[in-house]
RNA sequence: GGGGGCGUAGCUCAGUCGGUUUAGAGCGCCGGCCUGUCACGCCGGAGGUCGCGGGUUCGAGUCCCGUCGCUCCCGCCA
């Protein structure tokens, strides 16, 4: 139907007869020469409608409207030299058209496709089909299209084999809630859509695959947030007889390729690597953000004994002063502050102290007058503080602390303009094997029961579990956990036993992995692997604040889609067939 | 489950302490004029269940209660 494609016309094609295709953009109509902007995946051009080349061209050139789809014949021509739009990869040419075909007419769009600005995410969602058309979202599709088929590239020149593994799968008690699937075939119960492939890709590997990937999507019945979706594409790998240095490096020459061939932009290898104690430590955030440094600094030893009770009693108590430095933040507003303890208190710290720096390193605070110039003095050491900073101070158990110190972190960077531009990825390793779950009081695995606890620790598993730590890794970039990953368990034994840990009695360990310790009985390789999140590394890679952006009919907030009117009450035939109701 | 923000024309928004008339603006839409525009320009016009339901009041877009939708966050989760 087409000669070539809107947006690439050049300087090249002059005099050539071409035919388009696409959708008018724009109409600028002076009662004579028309011009329209023609649209396609590849970009605008202008074309012309002259009422001295042909009466009729010209009338149905003023009976269009935006949205309306177009085939046109016409020649290439040059632009008049003071016309040439320099702002338009086609400006210097322009379509004089011969004719036209009107494939398509279009009703006025409930959001113009040119639109600037927000437009309610409701409505976009409904017509996303329109939403889509809007030169940024095309422009996010085709970006997560190159960075899908660079990662396919690159797993494929490393011997990865692609493998599907299956939608329709088990429920298991570990990790977020299932969605769940009746069967109609085995009344009253039910199949679960996967939270990830995990067992699969380790059951490929003792099936002796040696290197899968699978671009998987992952089900979690969860709330969302603006990086989460109900359901999401992990780039899924497994490897056998792999280090996790090994494991590590290949996500990192990944990453190298990625960013290269997709953003032009040079990452340098290897990336930073922290433990999971220092970043809580440091930074009070298991993915911190290092575009910034602000550092979260223990002020407990200055507090000791102080007269301030707040201080002294939280470390009477065994809890800890922890401080952090907000250079230049001096010049906020109270209400800025108070906007800052609110934060602090719905992270869950009783309060935020702190401290304005003047000149002469004088301190103003309603806490000033409960503190000593010794502590004082020691205070603006330990944080290197100077005039016009704010140093906040949070006093409370070391977990609560550290946290809301390293959630205001960010908070704090934004507001103050100290985010270093550019890609900050880091490692973050060491993971501990198990939390204490806050409601049950019960033992509970940090990522996944099938994580291969260090050798260092692994012997603290039956009296001290919350000191084992596993083979675990996670990437972050710029904040965000993108990739997360570890070395699996390969003999059944040790599998048995941390599920023995995480509260699984024999029979329930056999109902639920049975098939994986069994699976293990059979030479299962060493192996490990990881997923990245090819959501939130595009997310990112565009310079985007949601995931929903990035996927072509995302869901909203409460789990909906506008557009069909997913998810929709059923007939209650289809019920009975399930034998759901009777 | 909880906290915050938003909901007024097709879109994006303004609407003061509850009372100035017929609820406005920009864009879009419709009609007219216009031969070098590119966010074309000029003239004219249409377009409103102020999300929905109650309540208070002489009077509600504005105040109160409930509810629905979108969104940000906590919990949860990756």
């Amino acid at each position: 139907m087409r000669t070539d494609y809107c947006g690439k016309l050049k300087k090249d094609d002059l005099d050539r007869d071409v035919t388009l295709c696409g959708w008018v953009h724009r109409r600028r109509d002076h009662g004579g020469l028309i011009f329209i902007d023609l649209r396609d995946v590849s970009g605008l051009v202008q074309i012309v409608f002259d009422p001295e080349r042909s009466g009729e061209v010209h009338t149905i050139g003023h009976s269009l409207r935006p949205e309306d789809v177009l085939q046109i014949k016409g020649k290439v021509a040059p632009r008049p030299a003071e016309t040439v739009n320099p702002d338009l990869a086609t400006g210097e040419v322009e379509i004089n058209v011969a004719a036209v075909d009107v494939l398509n007419r279009s009703e006025t769009p409930p959001f113009s496709v040119e639109e600037r600005g927000d437009v309610d995410d409701n409505l976009r969602l409904k017509y996303r089909y329109i939403d889509l058309r809007r030169e940024e979202m095309l422009d996010n599709l085709l970006l997560r299209h190159r960075v899908s088929r660079s990662a396919r590239k690159f797993l494929d020149n490393n011997n990865f084999t692609e493998v599907e593994t299956p939608v329709l799968t088990k429920s298991t008690p570990e990790g977020a809630r299932d969605f769940l699937v009746p069967s109609r075939l085995q009344p009253k119960k039910f199949y679960a859509l996967p939270q990830s492939p995990q067992l699969f890709k380790q059951l490929l590997m003792i099936s002796g695959l040696d290197r899968y990937y699978q671009f998987a999507h992952a089900f979690r019945d969860e709330d969302l947030r603006a990086d989460r979706q109900p359901e999401h594409t992990q780039v899924d790998m497994e490897m056998s007889f792999m280090s996790e240095a090994g494991i590590m490096g290949l996500l990192e020459d990944l990453m190298l390729v990625l960013f290269d061939e997709v953003l032009g932009v040079a990452l340098e290898k290897p990336f930073p690597v922290m433990t999971y104690d220092e970043a809580i430590l440091r930074y009070g955030s298991d993915k911190p953000d290092l575009r910034f440094d602000l550092p979260v600094v223990d002020a407990s030893a200055i507090f000791r004994g102080s007269e301030f009770a707040v201080f002294s009693r939280a470390l009477s108590d065994g809890g800890t002063v922890r401080a952090i430095r907000a250079p230049g933040a001096g010049r906020f507003t109270r209400r800025e502050i108070d906007e800052h303890t609110d934060f602090a208190l719905s992270q869950g710290a009783k309060g935020l102290a702190y401290l304005i720096i003047k000149e002469g390193l004088e301190v103003q605070s309603p806490i000033a007058k409960f503190l000593s110039r010794e502590e004082l003095s020691q205070v603006l050491d330990a944080t290197a503080a100077e005039a016009g900073d704010i140093i906040f101070f949070v006093a409370d158990t070391v977990d609560v602390a550290v946290e809301v110190l390293g959630a205001l972190r960010p908070r704090l960077a934004a507001e103050l303009e100290l985010v270093e531009p550019g890609w900050s990825f880091l490692w973050v390793t060491d993971f501990p094997m198990f939390k204490l779950d806050a409601d049950s009081g019960q033992i509970a695995a940090e990522h996944h029961p099938f994580t291969l606890p260090t050798a260092e620790t692994v012997a603290f598993l039956e009296d001290e579990p919350l000191k084992v730590r596993g083979n675990l890794y996670d990437l972050v970039l710029n904040g965000v956990e993108i990739a997360s990953g570890g070395l699996r368990i390969h003999k059944p034994e040790l599998q048995r036993r941390i599920l023995a840990i995480l509260g699984h009695e024999d029979h329930q360990m056999e109902r639920d992995f049975g098939f994986l310790l069994e699976a293990l009985k059979y030479g299962a390789p060493p192996h490990g692997g990881l997923a990245f999140g090819l959501d939130r590394l595009v997310m990112l890679m565009a310079g985007l604040s949601t995931i929903r952006d990035v996927i072509a009919f995302p869901k909203t907030q409460s789990g909906g889609c506008p557009l069909t009117g997913a998810p929709a009450i059923v007939d209650v035939r289809q019920l009975k067939e399930l034998k759901i109701r009777q």
